[in-house]
Parts: C-alpha cells; sequence; structure tokens
DNA sequence: GACAGAATGATAATGAGTTATCATTATGAA
DNA sequence: TTCATAATGATAACTCATTATCATTCTGTC
C-alpha cells in the first residue's frame, strides 16, 4: 500500500534522472526542456508537481537564489554553495565552504546560518568552442 | 529647465529622508509604513515610482535577497553584505567582507562578484524587553 | 486482460509584486 | 498670483511563477 509519489510513471524517471545527470540546481522550465529529450510529451504542470512531490519526500531540496525564482537539487548533498554564471544563467555546485561568517555580523546579533553565491562565467560561455 | 525627479514633494523628501534614517535595505511596503508617518496619506504607487526614480537617477540600488522581492538602500557604500533577521524580516547592512572568494569557484571559472547573506537574530528580536 | 484510481497534459485560475491609467492636486517658473 | 504641467493616490491592469481543474491516459493490483 503506497502513499505519496505512488507510481512509477516515466515522467518521474525523467524528472529524476535529468536531476541526477545534471547536478546542478535546475528551475521547472530546466527541467522540463532537459526531461523533454526522454519523454517528448511532457507538461509543465508534471515537472511541478512532481518537484513539488520530491521536495516534500525529501529527495529535494529548493535551491533560492537572490532575484531569481527557486531551483531544485537533489538532497543529501553537504553543505555547500552556488555559482550563477551571468551569462548562460546555469547555476552550479560548488565544493566546501570557507568556514563561519558569524564574525561579520553585528554585536548582539547571532548568526544562524548563510548563503554565498558567486557570480561570472563559467568554462562553457568563457570557451564556447572547445 | 529640469528633466527626471524633477519637483521636490513632500512625499519624495519624507522617502528619502526614511531611506536615510532607517539605513537599512527597505522593501516598497516599509517605506509606504515608515513615509507614511510623515507623509499620512502617501500612496503605494508613489513609493514605487519613487523609488524607480531613485534607481534611475543612481542615488538608490536594488538589494536582491535570496526568495525575496527587491530592497532598496542609498547608494555610494562601499562593498558590503547584508544579514536577514529571520525573526522579525528586517534586512541589515554588514560592514567590510572577508575578501575574494575565487578561490571557491571550479576550475575555469571565471568569479566576477559575489554576494553574503547572513541569516538569523537581530539584537530587538534576541532581546525583546531591553 | 480488467479495473480502480493515480498521474498526466492542456489550460484556466490564482497570487504577489509591480506598473499603467486618469482625474485631481500641488510645484515652481513667470 | 497665475498657470502649465509634473506628481499624486486610488485602483485597474499586468506579469510571471505556480497551482487547480478536469477529461483522458496509464500504472499496478487482481
Amino acid at each position: 500500500m503506497l502513499k505519496n509519489m505512488e507510481r512509477s510513471t516515466r515522467q518521474r524517471q525523467a524528472i529524476r534522472q535529468v536531476m541526477q545527470e545534471l547536478n546542478r540546481p535546475l528551475s521547472p522550465s530546466e527541467v522540463l526542456e532537459a526531461a523533454r529529450h526522454k519523454v517528448p510529451g511532457l507538461g509543465i504542470a508534471t515537472v511541478y508537481r512532481t518537484l513539488k512531490g520530491l521536495v516534500e519526500e525529501g529527495s529535494a531540496i529548493p535551491v533560492e537564489l537572490p532575484g531569481e525564482a527557486p531551483r531544485y537539487e537533489l538532497s543529501g548533498k553537504k553543505h555547500h554553495h552556488h555559482f550563477h554564471c551571468t551569462y548562460c544563467g546555469k547555476v552550479f555546485e560548488l565544493e566546501g565552504c570557507p568556514g563561519d561568517f558569524s564574525f561579520m555580523a553585528p554585536q548582539g546579533f547571532k548568526t544562524e546560518r548563510h548563503e554565498i553565491v558567486l557570480y561570472g562565467r563559467c568554462t562553457q560561455c568563457l570557451n564556447p568552442h572547445p
């Protein structure tokens, strides 16, 4: 007897695969575009529904960046930050973190967490003809 | 002969004052609320128009934080980051910056700028009864 | 294979934030 | 003070991301 996200459909398989393969935070429309290569008729509503389900079951988490609609990445990764290519708009995962930034907060403030976003050009956009 | 933001109205004066006095990134509705203490009948449309004008003339800049609508702060400050109180929702300016984060980017990526956001509790929210 | 009902896809509806409209008011040059 | 017109405030309209609706299709159990 099943509960949430109970049936294994081609659409859901494709969406999960795309998120594993691309391995970076994806917007719903990026997921749609990539997953349509596997399931041509895929609709955006299914993408939203599936992403919501993945977040609810804990296997994906939303990634919020300044001025952008949420993207989604698979969960289970350790503390990390992101790089946003200002040319192609893709967001990449960074490894590691320089550490604790509590010292930046004013006296009397209690820092609980932090986010770092780097902006610039990714390799593909710097070297368009490899 | 005047150009943009040409007339000095009570509304515009109040909005500029509020931004100077509070000295932190303010959302349009925060500006409205604060500026209404000076100009009671102030409307939200005027706030949006004035903020847009301030940005166009270069005296204010939009501050984008993850998952939030843009706030606005007066320009001319040096490189800095922000603290977002998760309790009252206010955003505060931080002084200084630990430095360069290019080393976090993958091989072949070119980092041009970075953003840091700290999350936690501000003094007021930690000490409600001073 | 048959069947209950979960899932899908197209699209209408929603919601939050922002902008446009327009009649009225207020600024500032003459 | 007068007057052209910029600015205001109320609110309708718009934008864009997301969700709801619903007829149809598909999954998985029997």
